[in-house]
DNA sequence: TTATAATGTGAATGTAGGTTCAATTATTGA
DNA sequence: TCAATAATTGAACCTACATTCACATTATAA
């Protein structure tokens, strides 16, 4: 009993070795330009060893994609979940992708090629992933019906809509901070912009 | 002289028929899936044809992008340029962009899959590209300062940063569009669409 | 009409990289 | 310690293109 337990707790270990390696590879160089070699090197294991782990590059590519965005949604949801005030639940889930993604640029890179890319990539098996993309939009989706029923936001939009505009807008934010800041401290803390996008999301850009 | 105009004159209805050819392939399948004969039959070319015209598959694709990539933005100066109105000049511009992803689908689909994959998908040449997305941007960069200037928009908002969001909003409409819309034409028109952008971008979303 | 040049072609070539597997090394249990 | 079993490896295999090129077709113009 204690063997098997050893051994599926190694196993995983070597799983996350191959998944943090392959985060870092797949975020520099994309999916297709990414070779598997480069993977196993970067974990430093043999070429073959990944294949013991995952059925194929792809498998691989995918798994790493639902892992990172289920822990996405899970910590929006732990920290949104318990905040009654629908503004203050909005604002704090801002806040959090921000969090997120400032603690995985890698995955973040990933992320919005994924979403671009859409059914492509890799033929079907996309499929898959585009699902777990839609998972995490339709989380932002329920907090703009919340909004929308406590009377935050304006009823006349379609919350799906507003999710993805939402959405695009907080993509649009990092994806700016990462060119900009990515080394130098001075820009302070990505989460830092929550205010700015929460402000603008309720209010516009338009001066008063 | 007249031999030599018919030439070239040939030489550039060549040229058309690949990028269209490419631009309808390239937007299904995505750079890396879309093989060179898969192009040139789609064009009814032979293979060797496409060389003829162009010195890669890298060459085409960057052709392609910033040929399109132009044609977009003088679409939208030539239509938003005459106009005083600061207001007046976002809102056209907004509605010309969404026009233009209306007649050009396909296009829309390369250019977010570019966007987002910024760097990479080919190495190196993808500087010339991304100089080509930037100058879309730039453009409008132009109009938000304008309105900052006209006391439409609030100054304290960085220019570039507002360009982005204003980008990636009508990005994510054209996007939501085509995943429902496509066939039926029921949805309206994607330009119907540009009021509301406009409103929402100055406004935001909060029920006043 | 025919020689010459220009264009077009798709089979043949070269290669990069995903996947496999025989050989090697480590682990286990007696 | 020593089989037996499991894990690891990286070179070899194989496929899928990008690119080339010897040949075919078409246009030119004398």
């Amino acid at each position: 009993m204690a063997v098997i337990n050893r051994k599926a707790r190694d196993k995983q270990l070597r799983k996350a070795d191959i998944l943090k390696a392959a985060e870092s590879v797949f975020a520099s160089k994309g999916y297709h330009e990414a070779t598997v070699q480069d993977i196993a090197k970067e974990a430093q294991y043999g070429t073959g060893t990944v294949y013991l782990y995952f059925k194929d590059k792809n498998a691989l590519y995918f798994s790493l994609l639902e892992e990172k965005i289920k822990s996405l949604i899970d910590a929006a949801k732990e920290k949104t979940e318990k905040i009654k005030d629908a503004k203050k639940k909005l604002e704090v889930f801002i806040r959090q992708s921000l969090f997120f993604f400032e603690e995985n640029q890698n995955f973040f890179r990933i992320y919005t090629m994924e979403k671009s890319s859409l059914q492509l990539i890799v033929g079907k098996k996309t499929t898959e992933s585009s699902r777990a993309v839609e998972h995490a939009t339709e989380y932002v989706e329920k907090l703009i019906k919340i909004a929308q029923g406590r009377g935050v936001i304006n009823k006349n939009y379609s919350p799906s809509e507003l999710a993805d505009i939402l959405t695009s807008i907080i993509g649009s934010i990092v994806l700016n901070w990462t060119r900009t800041g990515l080394g130098s401290k001075k820009e302070g803390s990505l989460s830092d912009k929550a205010d700015f996008i929460f402000e603008m999301f309720l209010n516009g850009v338009g001066k008063k």
